[in-house]
DNA sequence: CGCGGTAATGATAACCATTATCAAGTAAAC
DNA sequence: GTTTACTTGATAATGGTTATCATTACCGCG
């Protein structure tokens, strides 16, 4: 007797909405649909920022899926192979992953040394600075990470 | 020859290498002095580009010396701590580390998705550009990683 | 529909970089 | 020289991730 929450967190990011896009391209891809998948892709559409492997199959889970670990990193991997979804490494041996907006809006992250915690910040002119650099060097550059680390305001 | 700055900021040891700046800090911290650490900070001093604690320890053993590889992390985590030396993470699961140099230069990386190759690049737009997040941002900025991802030269 | 080929699944074993443990070694203080 | 406790190297343990495998179920085809 799971009472749900009438409140959905329903991040709206204007344009095209990511769970509609990561859909059609897996079936363009020509998988099959299958229950693991569409969980996967639903808690990846519902986060705002990135979460482990792990966070989301207990998600999952206290969600009432039966899924298994296994088919929560399988379908991470197919998503972030199609570039679908982005793995951000923050250092602490575990790796984390957020769904890649289509329209190519992105962040980066703030990494408490201290706490683990993280934050996401955005920034034009660092955007820029990497796009020129991308420009300059020998190197097909695909994606790029930025990672600033320290205090955040509670460990300070 | 322990000329000591009193009120200096940890920047200005100009034109030292960066194997007597950590050997200075290291005795000022009060380790004892031990065969294994001179080891691996050698190995370190002579790393122009970032290298793992595994590779670290197979080329000091394929010199003759008998280190563990216990001591290759415990003396990249001493220095790490230290600010001695940078730890990066290319996102294959294995931390690399390089000298972290007193003045302050450094370099970020370029990583080959196809065949793992990493490749330093310097750009002084970026850095000034990380500069001003660091300054916005709610948060004490210590650090910072930037990471480039796409296909090197040869496996474009 | 009802097969049947096979992609996909979940449990679990294996993998592997890193960390903890511990008895033995050794630098430095006394 | 003796003492103290820091350091070491071998090895066990840890933990995130990946591989394995028997079972399930999607879906094209008749
Ligand atoms: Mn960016
Ligand atoms: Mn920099
Ligand atoms: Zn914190
Ligand atoms: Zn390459």
């Amino acid at each position: 007797m799971s009472s749900q929450h009438a409140h959905s967190h329903d991040h709206d990011h204007g344009g095209e909405s990511w769970d509609a896009h990561a859909t059609v391209a897996l079936a363009r891809k020509g998988t099959r649909r299958s229950s693991a998948r569409d969980t996967v892709v639903a808690a990846l559409a519902g986060q705002e920022c990135c979460a482990s492997a792990q966070e989301i199959h207990s998600r999952l889970r206290s969600d009432g899926s039966t899924i298994g670990i296994a088919s929560v990193y399988r379908t991470l991997e197919l998503l972030h192979g199609m570039g679908l979804v982005t793995r951000i490494d923050t250092g602490d041996g575990v790796a984390r992953f957020e769904p890649t907006h289509p329209d190519g809006a992105h962040h980066h992250h703030l990494v408490c040394t201290t706490c683990g915690a993280v934050e996401a910040f955005q920034d034009d002119a660092l955007e820029e600075a990497i796009h020129r650099v991308a420009d300059r060097v020998d190197f097909r550059v695909d994606a790029h990470d930025v990672a600033l680390r320290g205090a955040c305001r509670a460990c300070r």
